[in-house]
DNA sequence: TCATAAAATGACCGGTCGGTCATGTTGATG
DNA sequence: CATCAACATGACCGACCGGTCATTTTATGA
């Protein structure tokens, strides 16, 4: 039948092998749109993400159909370590410490590379949404997990820990100038609330996912 | 000398009395723009903004002097309430209630109004500034009478409650379409972290303000 | 009622941005 | 080396946006 549409670029998934140089500049596209994303929001420019990538702007768009495209993307590559990072985490010994590590490593990640503003709510049914679901999935069994350890307080939800996974972040957002490692802090904090023990009952049912 | 300078209108603090007409449009540039802001976030467009107010661009230019102008002027008026709101459960005879309810009231209007984005760093010396450090006193205020009842655990300062203090809120972002009290929960969550009893040693030095 | 300053208006400007496309360049393949 | 599809390029387009200003409208107070 039709001959292997050329199609376009930017749905090209793993059907043809990109051109070494075209490789090259996918990645280097990347890199430099997640540091520009990182330093300026979702407002940073196609022009300059093609600037730091050494790359005229026409290429962006061929890689990406659309600027929501290239920042889906780097969400998704996110996204996607988050998950493999829970599911390691899953098989460690101690539950408590697992659960732990992950918002601590979570928190970290989202902090230096700036991506929880990527991490909005994705169009339902993309690719975006298929891989969060994945990270939550991951993130419920390893809460599961903690609380049959008594970790974590009977009336928590994966989805719970889920939701709050960013929020060390976001509260460190409204230093000017916060010491870089301060989320760890509310890490802290975080992960005392979750605890058992002085818990109070919580005043509305957990959410569900989506 | 020079007689009463007319000067900009956005700089008539109280010199002179608006007119009537001046007076009502302002106010309604006020609440619609608010409005817009919640939708649609920094983003959103002066002419939209004064569609929605029902009056020219142009008018828009002659109460602020420019969009971000027109942002700092809402979030002033929240900080404003919110010092308000502070000072007043500051004479409340249960600390630890006080302290629960300011928590409360303060993320239920960050939700209710969406303000938390207008909420950013202020530029040093700016009127805003200023509320915002009126807003930090006063909770220290606060958090210091409940730590001083037990209520707060020994080493949370009243700058990590200011901090922290949107949390509940931004979780609740991450959802697609959030059931309306749901940051309830996690002003609960965040409250039983704030408690002595089960709190394990925070990993990080409080910060400072600013 | 009238004079006047205050206020409102909306056309306009310069600039930016996301996205397109005709043209030129280059890496793979035989 | 020759060929060609894949790729890169950057001028260009239309839309939008924040902000300005000459002109017109209107509230106010005498």
């Amino acid at each position: 039948m039709t001959p292997a549409a050329p199609a376009d670029a930017a749905i090209a998934d793993a059907a043809r092998p990109l051109r070494a140089d075209a490789a090259r500049n996918r990645e280097a596209l990347l890199t430099a749109a997640e540091e520009e994303f990182a330093a300026r929001g979702l407002d940073a420019s196609i022009a300059d993400i093609a600037r730091r990538a050494g790359v005229a702007k026409g290429t962006v768009f061929r890689h990406f159909a659309t600027k929501e495209a290239l920042a889906t993307a780097i969400a998704a590559r996110h996204a996607e370590e988050l998950t493999a990072l829970a599911r390691r985490l899953r098989a460690a010994p101690d539950p408590e410490a697992a659960l732990l590590e992950f918002l601590t490593e979570a928190a970290g990640r989202l902090q230096r590379r700036r991506v929880a503003v990527l991490m909005t709510v994705p169009a339902p049914g993309s690719e975006l949404a298929r891989l969060q679901r994945q990270v939550h999935d991951e993130v419920v069994l390893l809460v599961d997990k903690a609380r049959d350890a008594g970790a974590v307080r009977p009336d928590i939800t994966g989805t719970d820990v889920f939701l709050l996974m960013c929020a060390p972040v976001h509260t460190v957002d409204y230093l000017a100038d916060p010491p870089p490692e301060l989320w760890r802090r509310y890490v802290g904090v975080l992960f005392d609330g979750l605890r058992p023990g002085s818990a109070h009952p919580l005043p509305h049912p957990a959410p569900s996912w989506p």
